[in-house]
DNA sequence: TATTACCTATGTCTTTAAGGCATATCGAGC
DNA sequence: GCTCGATATGCCTTAAAGACATAGGTAATA
């Protein structure tokens, strides 16, 4: 059993077919063939149903698929790991995080730490952990509570804002408590976002009604905007373009959503990916530019 | 980068020469030079110091070394979890354990349910997760806490015994508490044990001096036994043949020590893992054949 | 029902990489 | 300077991967 047979499997199953692995494999069809059959006979199983329509995997396959997929994942990690070495160089490293997260944290912690991270993943906060989980990327920002069974990291208590056109009443005040909205038309952004449960959780402290933000258009950032200029207040914790941005505080104290960091434990360059990620909390501990921004500053953008 | 040479390149380190190394994987050592070479030039940089008396590992070598055993571990595990799924059998299992635990626990659960547990390396409580983590084994039992990175389960709580000739006076009585200790000499075996550490916590409770453990002696069974022979009281969790062991009580509760299972939660086959785990824990405290052991049966021996 | 259009499997040949043998080379120790 | 024990290299052999042509089989279709 070779790394390369394992990668001529993968294809089989991803494709469905020989023909279609050949294509991407650029190996022929017999090839494929052979040494699916040798593979399979190795492991003493059959790994597919043959059909006049191409391989279906059966259910060892599929389990030799979790194995195999494992397997080249770690060997193209390790690969990645040794040639950065080599180069004398960082690894550089990939995140997967929801879209506002790249725009208002990782593009300007790079900016100001230039931070090894040579890309970024746009995913929901639900599918980051998935995403490193796959190995689609080495490691996660996101809003949830990363799972158990990876290594993670409390990246910064963020703070929530009421955002609303310049004009509005609450445009006025520098911080706006929760008792304050009252009259005033909430949207929340997500069904099932972290800031939309902080944020529930404050009003309830408060004792203070909220309605209004189970509306159809509390999924569509575009639709959230428009109503912004029937007079409705956006709740989320990145700053909005052209909206000003307030503080949300709940008896004085500031309404914070978490921001977590996760990455696999096992994964070869895990010191880096560690090391990064408390790069990254002390940077935003130190001064995330949102939420140091005065009313005058980023935050008003 | 094919497995193949990897495994060349593991036992290259490992016996320090290409010479030994061809001995070992049964190739020529100017094929194991030469396929040395292209995995240095395909990662973009040397592996080894060249030197007229053997290869000695640079420190890339050393961290490349942890990546290919790694992945030839895995490799290797996945090949025998696909064969024992051919054979449409259980993987046969292996766990590393203390001697005590095998006899006392391992065995009569393999002949009482027919487990599938193939073979048991024989390993210190503390050594016995390492041997986990080094894919040594698929599983391990120990008594001490199981570290947080591993998948694990309270196995049992295990009761302590105080173990004495027959003809010693505690051995008239059916349970022994700690009070009725005073006055013996009691050995503790093990400096860092987990028996050791509930024994003195079931002391302190009962605010009952306890001296005379830290001898020599504790640390050799056979020392251990021979003190037996001048009234000494061996404390320990597996009874010893030979002699009679009575539960140790504090203030009328049985003292314990704890049994825990632990495993790898990247193991191909974690699933079987755990179901055999939790069939040792119900075997256990279903009827655990020590613990259940009336004065006169299997805690006599 | 015959045809077509896709598949996969197999026979045969080619190419490439691994492997083996002999030997050159090099450095440490005597 | 010589020997010993190591690695590296030239040259040949072998085995496996790969390519091409083609056989065989099934589903959809005329």
């Amino acid at each position: 059993m070779e790394l390369r047979t394992l990668r001529y499997f993968i294809a089989v199953v991803e494709t469905g077919s020989l023909s279609a692995a050949s294509q991407v494999v650029r190996v022929s069809q017999p090839s494929l063939s052979r040494q699916l059959a040798a593979l399979e006979k190795e492991l003493g199983l059959g790994l597919f149903d043959r059909t006049p329509r191409g391989l279906i995997p059966t259910s060892a396959g599929r389990h030799f698929l979790a194995i195999a997929t494992d397997l080249v994942q770690r060997a193209d990690l390790g690969l990645r790991v040794m040639k950065s070495e080599a180069k004398k160089e960082l690894l550089p490293l990939t995140v997967a995080c929801p879209a506002a997260t790249v725009t208002h944290v990782i593009a300007p912690f790079i900016a100001a730490t230039g931070a090894p991270i040579a890309d970024a993943l746009i995913r929901d906060p639900a599918d980051a952990y998935a995403a490193v989980r796959r190995g689609e990327s080495d490691m996660a920002v996101s809003t949830l509570l990363p799972e158990p069974d990876t290594d993670s990291l409390l990246l910064y208590e963020r703070p929530v804002f009421i955002q609303v056109l310049p004009q509005h009443p609450l445009a006025a005040e520098a911080r706006v408590d929760v008792a304050a909205t009252r009259g005033h038309r909430l949207i929340l952004m997500g069904r099932r976002s972290a800031v939309r449960a902080a944020t529930e959780a404050a009003f309830r402290r408060a004792g203070v009604q909220l309605d209004g933000f189970d509306e159809p258009e509390s999924s569509s950032m575009a639709q959230a905007l428009a109503a912004t200029g029937r007079g409705a207040c956006i709740v989320l914790d990145n700053p909005t373009f052209g909206l000003v941005s307030r503080p949300l505080t709940c008896n004085g104290e500031a309404v914070t959503s978490p921001l977590y960091g996760a990455w696999d434990p096992g994964h070869y360059a895990r010191q880096e990916i560690h090391a990064t990620m408390l790069n990254m909390r002390d940077w935003m501990q130190a001064g995330d530019p949102v939420s140091a921004a005065g009313p005058g500053n980023t935050a008003e953008i």
